[in-house]
Order: structure tokens, then C-alpha cells, then sequence
DNA sequence: AATGAAAGCGGACCACGGTCCGTTTAGGCT
DNA sequence: AGCCTAAACGGACCGTGGTCCGCTTTCATT
């Protein structure tokens, strides 16, 4: 009666996905974003989805567990590329310059790309799991570069005052109402990490 | 063929609003209302609030827009006291204090009370017409007071950098998920306000 | 008071997100 | 190979937001 209680007990928990499972999960991933790419977001119905995969529409919630979370899925997807420069790419957005240069760029980089995905990140908005994680990845990165700064004060706090004027909505607001245009928001948060940095 | 073009041409454009419409705005603003009240922002249902002011779902529609719509009216019906406070009454809060006074105080409120309407604001986010009205007060508010301080720079962004951090979504974050206390995110935004007032 | 037309009204209808549960299938065990 | 169980599947079903269009009401004019 022998057993290893599996093949690989790395990481305990996760029991593994099924072989069906992977396919079809990949499946939809893939339908949903040609769905993106050839009639934007509004047209990714999960009915839509589910058809263009193949698969049921229980299947589809299944996997991803609502809209938003199918949406983030697909938003994690296309941010990793862009995790991947933060982290190890070239300077000044990846290491190697100086803190307050990575700020700067990183601030640059997040307020553009926030604007080109703005579609896609408002209807992932309202999944739980996602929303905390890849918000949790430039909170993380922001924290790291305050205290390399040496800034003082409530990190965390500093911290939020400096992404949320970053976030979908306000980007929004200011461009497509106040009417705004990109350079001078880009203007406006050097500004403010100046004031917030240098104490 | 004598003809005012209307009783009270003031104001040109608004053709007045017939009777039972005003009779049936009233009856549905005070029908969600209760339903708020009674059950929760998620009780007030579309079908819910015509049957209970006994009229048909489309003329809800027709009023409100949508149900966001219809959020942000209950919304603004219960900031207009708010409203009146931050233009007329007792300092700190209105006018009377020193502006930094003033400033903090305004933070402080609408962090307060953002919290306490989070679920009727996040219900009313996506209509057109109020985010940018209601929006429009706090901005001019805050814009108003950093000219009285004297302060530097793109007023118009750093403006929108003291409120964003005030905005639901943020706070709810900090609050539910980081599990940050009140009193600290208080003390955040004053320090923020500090840093960005003091040059 | 009668009239005409624009504003308002109502509720059947549609599309979409989300749930449920009976059925199918992967894949470890013997 | 054959079995057994947990996982996965599918699609009928439901509630809700939003639209549409033929009918009704208001009210200015005469």
C-alpha cells in the first residue's frame, strides 16, 4: 500500500487542473480575445464566448467565475509583458536607474497603458480576485521605489495618493470631459510626485 | 397672433415639465428611496420601485435614464444638505476658517461620508450626467481653496490628485481589503494636502 | 368647451449575466 | 481493462436592465 499522495506535493493545495479543463480554458481565453480584437469589448458576451469556444455557457462561468473575472483573466494575460519590463526590463522603467527616474517612468508607462486597456480594465472592474492582485503588483513596486527614495510618512498611504489619480476613471474623466490632454496629466502627476517625494 | 413664446422665458430652453410627470418623478424618487431604507441599495429594482410608486417600468426609464440614473438622483437629493454646509455653514467645514482649516475639514467630510453612501455611489457610477455634476461641486470647492492658499502649479491637477484618493473605490479598498482604520486614512490625506500645499 | 399635438405612459419584449442540476468524463486505483 | 469518484460539462432557466411603440393625458389655443 504504497502512495506518494502525489506525483509532485509541490505546493499542497491546488489539486491540479484536468487535461479537458486546461483545453477548454485556453479555448476561451482565445475566442474571448479575437472576440476584443475584432469588435471591442461590448461584444464579449459570455453566450458569445462560450459558442465561439465551443463550450457551454456553464463552462465559461465555471472557469472564470463572471464577466469581470473572464475580463481580468484576459487583462492579466496582456499585462504581463508589461510586469515583466517593470521587473527586469531595460532602465529607466526596469533597474538600473536611479529610484526617481523608475517613478517617473513607471508613472508614464501605467498612465498610458491604463488609457489604451481603459475598455478592458472598466468591465474587469468588480472581480475580486484579480483586482487586488495586479493592483497588488504596482502597489508593491510604488512602496519599493518610496523607500528607496528615503520619503517619509506612511509609505502605504503615500502610496495610494500616488496611483489613484492613475486609475481608469479619473484618466477618463480628465481626458474625454475636462478634456485634458495626455502630456499635461503626465505633467501634473511629475509634479505631485515631486511635492509628495521631496518632503 | 400675439404669442409670449412662454410664461417665464427665463432660463429659454427647458419646457417645463407637465404635472403627472413631476407628480410621478416625485412618487418614484420617494419609492426608491424607502426601498433603500427598507432593504438596501441592492432591493431597488427597476421593476420594484414602478410597482411600488404604481407606474410602469418605462416611465422610470424615462425619468432617470437608467438605474444609475436613478441612484444619482437619490444621491443628490441626500448631498444637497452637504452641499449647503460646505457653501454656508459653520466653520470649519464652511466659510469663516482659514482655508487650510477649511481644506482639511472638506477631507475629512467627504472621506466620512463617501464611506457611508459607498454602496448608493458605487450604484450610481455610469451616469453621464451627475458623476460629472456632483464631481463638478467637490472640484470647484477644492480648486477654490487652493487658490486662496496660494498654491502653485496646475491647479486643475492637483486638485483632482487631493480628490482622487477620496474616491469609493479607493477607500473601500483600504478599508475592506488592506484593512487600514479610518483615522489613519484621515491622517494620509492631511499629510498629502500638507506635502502638496507647502510648495 | 372643444380640439389638436406634443409629452407622457405602460407593459410586452429582448439580451445578457448568472445559477442549477442531471449527465459525462478524466484519470487514479486495483 | 474495468471501476469509481470527484471534477467538469452543458444548456435550460431565471431575474434584471433597457427598449419600443401604440395608447392616454395634459394643456395651450381658440
Amino acid at each position: 500500500m504504497s502512495h506518494e499522495p502525489e506525483l509532485l506535493p509541490l505546493l499542497g493545495e491546488p489539486p491540479r487542473e484536468r487535461s479537458d479543463a486546461a483545453r477548454n480554458r485556453d479555448a476561451l481565453m482565445c475566442a474571448a480575445k479575437e472576440l476584443v480584437d475584432s469588435a471591442g469589448v461590448d461584444a464579449v458576451t459570455m453566450d458569445a464566448v462560450a459558442e465561439r469556444a465551443g463550450v457551454g455557457k456553464g463552462t465559461v462561468f465555471r472557469r472564470f467565475g463572471s464577466r469581470a473575472g473572464l475580463m481580468a483573466a484576459l487583462l492579466d494575460a496582456s499585462e504581463a509583458a508589461w510586469q515583466g519590463d517593470v521587473m527586469g526590463g531595460p532602465p529607466p522603467l526596469g533597474p538600473g536607474a536611479p529610484p526617481r527616474e523608475r517613478l517617473l517612468a513607471f508613472g508614464r508607462s501605467r498612465l498610458v497603458g491604463n488609457l489604451e486597456r481603459a475598455a478592458l480594465v472598466q468591465a474587469a472592474t468588480g472581480a475580486q480576485p484579480r483586482s487586488y492582485a495586479a493592483y497588488s503588483f504596482t502597489a508593491t513596486h510604488v512602496r519599493y521605489l518610496l523607500h528607496e527614495l528615503g520619503v517619509r510618512g506612511d509609505i502605504d498611504l503615500l502610496t495610494t495618493a500616488l496611483l489613484a489619480p492613475l486609475e481608469v476613471p479619473i484618466l477618463l474623466q480628465q481626458t474625454q470631459i475636462e478634456g485634458i490632454d495626455v502630456d499635461r496629466i503626465v505633467a501634473g502627476w511629475e509634479d505631485l510626485v515631486a511635492r509628495v517625494v521631496d518632503a
